[in-house]
DNA sequence: ATTTTTTTCGGAAACGTTACCGAAAATTGG
DNA sequence: CCAATTTTCGGTAACGTTTCCGAAAAAAAT
């Protein structure tokens, strides 16, 4: 039923020439003739030849294809991450398979073993949220496959990561409310076990010290990622009557869920409280008022982790895992300026 | 470097069998004796053997990937999407390869290329909004490779697809507002060319007539897909002095750019002007008031979306193509209830 | 016990490439 | 003009499976 496909035999058998000679004509191998290999290019253009990538793939024990689990695919960060990836993997003739763990340790180390029985030339992870141990990675980079992890990744795995500078500007969104003119400061922090809030918490923490203010441990909540936990984490707070005059939440999400909660229990942001969110997102110019927020280079995140995987693939010699840290800017709109 | 894969033929060496008993102790065949099936599968499961899929799709003349290309990554609805067919494919050991064609008509003809150069098994494909010549899709299907479209498709593709039941759900939707006490509703339509987007109109159209309401053209209005494109569209009607009392979005985010422009001139959504979405985000409960919409079974979608390229895989003969159209649900929210 | 049937298996040829090893042809050097 | 070199090419064996064909072994029938 299927168009039967043309194969490199049967030009060899047209054009009188050895198979050889025409996988070197495609090739572009040096003992080749240059008129002979036009010959050849021409020929297969015009009866629409294309090599068969699972026969090459399968003699040069390669699949040509990437791996890339990632926590989730709804909201827009990992999308657009995805997104940034595809540039540099299509220009350079991979494929990306993706695979999502929902948020699950489980599905996690099922979609690697996935992508293992699927063969695939390097597998790229945003750790889901659970995800405390990371022994299967170790011991993945062991057999060789080369790994990088973004974003959600952890400094026990022996790979490289690209991340964005959490600490520094966490900091500075700190600094920026507090120049604002909050002295109560509360940071609703992402899960405690993921080094992307730990970085975050330290940020928050040098920002408070570094301007005097005070700061225990009281004030930063490990809330989650959704919005419902930051409405949660905020409702908590006003039940025990705690109303900061300054939030700085870990995601967009966390913050629209507080200042939801806020606006219900009559207070005003940002006279009564202001609130800054991280890593810009779509919903922040939708909420009333508009959200500040650190935005990232997300799509650029992308890239570079996949011109990472690149440099893996195509180095002899194992690399030093390296750790590329990404800048962002600070976003001021209305929920933190009067 | 890399560990070397133990093969079949290292196991029939190891087993002193043949290698075709190997292959159809993995394959399930008849002709086997049931205790050397379990005697190869246990040393395979021992030297940890995985059968290369590479070799196989050679051999089966099958790629086990599927093609898949939305217009966008970005936003909630093509991920979710995406999401429901994993869960479909995954379950039967298919790959997804994921592209975009950002909404461009050439990118989405490259795309096809690409996908056509890597042999996959089928392609599934959400149409850009440029995109109104389909002659390489139905040359695609003349060759042989199966085809399935959803949610942004062409009555002129002569493959099966998957889409909402817009017609019904406009009606629905524009009733909804002609209930609460609207008489003056306008349409804020996609794209005239997209066959989504007419279904909503003649939808629209026909709940209009239906209660006897006033309804002309200039009361359907294309404005776009995007959140800027409903802020432009509703600038334009104020401009005119035309405040509508009810307006049907053809999207969440055209009915966001609505309520916007809406609020910023000082009139009250709903009680000046009631406004219906279509095609339920996450953007619809943090607008402020919150949005009615439409809800969509957007991962049902997907599911039903794959299970449709499953069977034309499965089926030995052409199939005649089918349209599945999927129900959705009102939502009724605060912007169209006072 | 011999023939017939059935079950179980091994050998070898595919699948479409690339890679290696020579050999023929062309070029150079003397 | 012949030898030495270089360029260009063909033949063939991989890569790791599946599939087909036929043969051996076991079971059933006579």
């Amino acid at each position: 039923m299927r168009a039967k496909h043309i194969t490199i035999k049967d030009l060899s058998r047209i054009l009188n020439v050895s198979v050889s000679t025409i996988s070197r004509a495609f090739n572009d191998k040096s003992d080749i003739r240059k008129e002979t290999r036009k010959l050849v290019l021409q020929k297969a253009m015009e009866l629409g030849y294309r090599p068969n990538p699972m026969a090459r793939n399968l003699q040069k024990q390669i699949s040509k294809n990437i791996g890339i689990i990632v926590p989730e695919l709804i909201g827009s960060f990992f999308p657009l991450v995805i997104s940034g990836m595809e540039e540099v993997f299509s220009m350079k003739g991979y494929q990306m398979l993706i695979l999502s763990s929902y948020e699950s340790f489980e599905k996690e180390l099922e979609r690697i073993k996935t992508l293992e029985d699927s063969m695939v030339d390097g597998i790229i992870i945003s750790l889901s949220r659970e995800t405390k141990n990371v022994d299967v990675l170790n011991q993945l980079i062991q057999t060789g496959i080369p790994l990088v992890t973004f974003n959600r990744t952890n400094p026990d795995i022996k790979a490289p990561r690209i991340i964005f500078d959490d600490y520094k500007w966490a900091l500075l969104a700190t600094e920026h409310l507090i120049i604002e003119g909050c002295n109560n400061i509360y940071h609703f922090a992402l899960p405690f076990h993921l080094s992307i809030s730990k970085r975050r918490i330290e940020g928050f923490k040098k920002a408070m010290t570094k301007y005097c203010k005070h700061c225990n441990d009281l004030q930063i909540i490990e809330s989650g990622i959704s919005l419902e936990d930051g409405r949660k984490t905020m409702q908590i707070l006003i039940e025990q009557s705690i109303v900061p005059d300054g939030i700085f939440a870990s995601s967009d999400r966390l913050a629209i869920g507080a200042i939801q909660v806020l606006k219900e229990n009559g207070y005003k942001v940002p006279e009564d409280c202001r609130v800054m969110g991280f890593s810009e997102s779509t919903l922040a110019t939708i909420i009333e008022p508009q959200l500040s927020t650190v935005t990232q280079p997300t799509k650029e995140m992308g890239k570079k982790t996949a011109e990472m995987m690149i440099r893996l693939l195509e180095s002899e010699v194992a690399l030093e895992p390296e750790t590329i840290k990404l800048n962002g800017k600070i976003k001021v709109r209305q929920s933190t300026r009067v």
